[in-house]
DNA sequence: TTAAATAAGTGTATTTTATACCTTTATTTA
DNA sequence: TAAATAAAGGTATAAAATACACTTATTTAA
């Protein structure tokens, strides 16, 4: 028999065992007060009714980032989102419905960026961070991990501002800072810190809802911080 | 038809689409003066004869973690090693003799604790990382990748002692540190540093074949590390 | 036995970065 | 026009990182 290479290897790899590969998602927001975590009410066995990560099922003819993309869109209608590999999770037993392995990502949206039908079909509900509620499986393993990756990240590199309005003032980016650590930082320290990065732009126009003085918005300026990223920063 | 709430699962996921899974190791070993990866003359097709990361397939019983030890175990005997999860890669069109999904992880051993039969039977070779061959799909990526990590890795915890003897000299240290991060250190600097963070017992015993003066071993003590690391640390 | 050679071991001064802390300013509303 | 409100801004201190060079222990060869 006449096997050309291809041929050979899939006969090759013919004897493995196939697994169902699951993608799973942790979606960040940020209501300018608290970090929050989009959860949905799982439709369907195993686990039925009870709080999950929006996940789906990796198809033969995609690719892993690409089904956590789509797994994305479909609850928030949103695409060309922030998004990074957390972790696969791969114990034989995670999953009382099969031999299931999930790769989690994170992902970092606008909290009121999103396609309300689609989340409502979902049954989708944004909780605190300190309030997450029982959890399917080891989900509350990845929304821990993925809590712990976002404090890392955000300390190395200038992804905070994803969950934030594309204009901002200063005291929201430092609210968004302190929810993510969990601490209070001193204004003046902060301030003076994030500015010397220049990677912000100040804009002559102020938000005037929460004080009579109002605060002057910024934006993120990528090209800036594209710049200075090739020579190497720690952000925060 | 009666079915329980595990059938009834079983059933739901049925109609989706299995995949192979396979894991990979980037194995890393320090010879006292380069970092060096393990990497195998690649035995069957596709790609047969090229250098190739040590892999394997996911069993349908084993968890993905266990699968990469069990790798780890085939090329080199070793068991208990440092191990960690690096990256799930998933682009359908990766491996071309099939759709695969692979797991990488890195691994830190010994560079002269392995079993030399079982690294001959795999044609595996030491490369320093300054000089990867070719390597097959997406291998050189996930060496990259490994790099990346291990040097972020090594600087908030102390890992880096899985490369070295069990008792070593402070010099050894630093040649490893300046390894992994390819840059020269301060001796002074290092040395105060390193004593600073009082995980190491220094020995009553000196190296004497590279100085005639001699160089004292010390040894790691996980205990105190454990200790502190609960406080929390930074490790350089 | 002693001098030369070798790498180990060690301390201080300087710069940079992080932290702590409070008054003035712009604007609105009563 | 005074009172209320939150924004804006600077300095002094402490801690951490860096730069830098001589002395010491030991072996080996003269």
């Amino acid at each position: 028999m006449d096997l050309n290479r291809k041929q050979m290897s899939i006969i090759q790899y013919k004897s493995y065992d196939r697994l169902l590969v699951a993608v799973d998602c942790i979606i960040f927001g940020f209501d300018g007060t608290e970090l929050k975590a989009l959860m949905i009410k799982r439709g369907f066995d195993p686990e039925m009714g009870k709080w999950s990560l929006m996940g789906g099922f990796v198809n033969q003819m995609e690719s892993v980032d690409d089904a956590a993309s789509r797994v994305l869109n479909q609850l928030t209608g949103l695409s060309s989102i922030y998004m990074e590999q957390l972790h696969c999770f791969g114990d034989v037993k995670r999953d009382p419905g099969g031999r299931v392995v999930s790769v989690a990502y994170f992902a970092l949206i606008k909290i009121d960026d999103y396609n309300e039908a689609l989340m409502q079909e979902h049954n989708a509900k944004w909780f605190p961070l300190k309030k997450i509620p029982a959890m399917v499986f080891d989900h509350k393993q990845m929304m821990r991990l993925a809590q712990e990756r976002l404090q890392q990240k955000v300390a190395q590199h200038p992804i905070g501002f994803a969950l934030l309005p594309d204009k901002f003032t200063l005291q929201q980016l430092q609210g968004l800072y302190e929810a993510i650590y969990e601490r209070q930082m001193d204004k003046r320290n902060f301030t003076r810190k994030i500015l010397a990065f220049n990677i912000l732009n100040k804009l002559n126009e102020k938000e005037k809802e929460s004080s009579k003085k109002g605060a002057f918005y910024y934006v993120f300026d990528k090209k800036k911080y594209e710049r200075m990223d090739k020579e190497g920063l720690k952000f925060l």
